[in-house]
RNA sequence: GCGGCUAUGGUGAAACGGUUAUCACACCAGUUUGUGGUACUGGUAUUACGGGUUCGAUUCCCGUUAGCCGCCCCA
């Protein structure tokens, strides 16, 4: 709400004598109401954006449809626990980024930072493990993280995620891929896919071993940051931005070297198949993912042109998750895989590379009105005209015809009609040729189906729809 | 959470210590009575907020807030 509306323009009232009027403004502005400032990290989508983030939602539904995938809707807060059981509590996100607070009935409650624990939640409590398995979910909703904000980064922010419970068969993490990749492309965006394989906890474990002790021997090269991760998140080494570590990386054991056999497998047989449907990826050995719960395949969707420079680059990423199910109470060694999308990188992404929403089909005709008569026989007419599928713009808040066909000319529309107070008597309407200037009055009982005839011939036999142009 | 840059009307810019803060676009109203695309007139900013220095601050300093960039982390 604009706090900026001034008190009542006097719109209606023919002259106010500039005395008054100006008397009257010097006793309003006493108290300056201060407008509420957005929070850090929080902003509005407006409606100029609604067009590319239409386009995104859209590509995510019309792919969830196409792969099978049901929707799911979760909730925004949960209890605090259920991220801290999951998301792991030496992660960023628990330590630090997490909207933590108490109820009002005293529960510790938190909103929520991604809901792949949501999902898994939701798939225990309601049985689904008692469907055909894979239960196949998606979703799409706001995330909160108090981070510090940068473009691409909000502490509100949304994310669509598809997961996929109870199926541990590499091709399910294949196809996930594939369908992922797949939203990217029907969204007109180039993307590659880094992907690697993290094992199972154990063999993880026994790798996480041989890693510090590695670095353990080149700690005095180590800057300060990189020390600390060696301490706490020694897996995080392997994505460090520091020059010395990065060449250092080069001599240390690969975590793919220290996968199980089973694992292994599983590993080759997702890049076999998406190798077979050609989709460009990266194996990238030092791809390690922020969450705990991770297992095996873990992969990342990024800008095909991505240099790797810039930071908020990722434009959604995943992985399998075999054990998260379990740690929340669920049955044993119930396996899962999924993966979330970042929409506004995606609208951001969009934006960059000047792919712009098809256009809404903008009204062509126009109502003009004068005075009140106009205006109510106008509230029936454009209700007809909407029945007809003809959209009508209007500018009911002005009264100046003139004012009303500058509107007119504005929003490019071919016809205006025009009720005034003799046509309202008369029973009559003129529908004006806004390219000509042409005027005719007409019964306004047949002014819809008139219209109609009229903008058919304009268009010859041109459709109103619009198809989605974005594809090349 | 750490470091850096920035902050002027709806938008984009100008002024950079000195009279009523300038320009463009947008918006609103009007240019005598019911007709657009042009033209003209007028209106719309306590220069993010709060302090300080100064005779005087949009201009200098400090704090706050917010945005952006890098780190951390992640989507």
């Amino acid at each position: 709400m604009p706090a900026k509306k001034k008190a009542e323009p006097a719109k209606t009232k023919k002259k106010v004598p500039a005395k008054k009027a100006s008397a009257k403004t010097e006793e309003v502005p006493k108290k300056k109401v201060k407008t509420p400032e957005l929070l850090r990290g929080f902003r509005d989508i407006l409606p100029d954006e609604q067009g590319r983030w239409n386009m995104v939602r859209d590509a995510i539904r019309n792919i969830a449809e196409a792969y099978t995938f049901d929707r799911i809707d979760l909730p925004v807060l949960e209890r605090t626990d259920l991220f801290q059981r999951t998301v792991g509590k030496a992660t960023d996100i628990i330590e630090k980024e997490m909207y933590t607070f108490t109820d009002p009935s005293n529960r510790s409650v938190a909103l929520r930072p991604e809901a792949t624990a949501s999902a898994a939640r939701a798939y225990i409590n309601h049985g689904m493990l008692e469907r055909p398995q894979p239960v196949k979910l998606w979703y799409m909703g706001p995330m909160f993280r108090h981070d510090r904000p940068q473009a691409g980064r909000y502490r509100q922010f949304n994310q669509a995620g598809f997961e996929s419970f109870g199926v541990h068969e590499p091709i399910v993490d294949a196809q996930l891929i594939v369908l992922g990749v797949q939203i990217f492309k029907d969204l007109g965006l180039d993307v590659k896919v880094d992907i690697n394989s993290i094992g199972t906890p154990e063999c993880r474990q026994a790798y996480l071993a041989e890693l510090v002790a590695y670095f353990r021997q080149h700690r005095s090269k180590l800057c300060d940051e990189d020390k600390k991760r060696l301490q706490k998140n020694p897996l995080r080494l392997l994505d460090s931005k520091d020059e010395t570590t990065r060449e250092l990386l080069d001599g240390a054991p690969q975590i793919l070297d220290w996968l199980d056999e089973k694992s292994k497998e599983h590993f080759m047989k997702v890049l076999e198949f998406i190798e077979e449907v050609e989709i460009p990826f990266t194996l990238n050995p030092y791809l390690v993912r922020g969450l705990d719960y991770y297992s095996h395949t873990v992969f990342e969707f990024l800008p095909a042109d991505d240099t790797g420079e810039k930071a908020q680059n990722a434009l959604g990423g995943g992985g399998r998750y075999d054990g998260l199910v379990e740690l929340l109470g669920g049955r044993e060694e119930t396996p899962a895989c999924g993966f979330a999308l970042g929409i506004e990188r995606i609208v951001r992404a969009l934006g960059d590379k000047g792919i712009d929403p098809p256009q809404r089909p903008q009204p062509q005709v126009f109502f003009a009105q004068l005075g009140d008569a106009a205006r109510r026989i106008g509230l029936n007419l454009y209700e007809e005209f909407r029945q007809a599928g003809i959209p009508v713009a209007e500018a009911f808040g002005k009264n100046a015809l003139k004012a009303q066909l500058e509107a007119a000319n504005k929003l490019n529309v071919d016809l205006t009609l025009i009720l005034g107070q003799k046509e309202v008597l008369d029973g009559t309407i003129i529908i004006r040729d806004m390219e000509s200037g042409a005027q005719e009055i007409v019964d306004v009982k047949k002014v819809v189906s008139l219209v109609e005839k009229k903008l058919r011939k304009e268009e010859g036999v041109a459709p109103i729809t619009q198809s989605p142009v974005v594809e090349k």
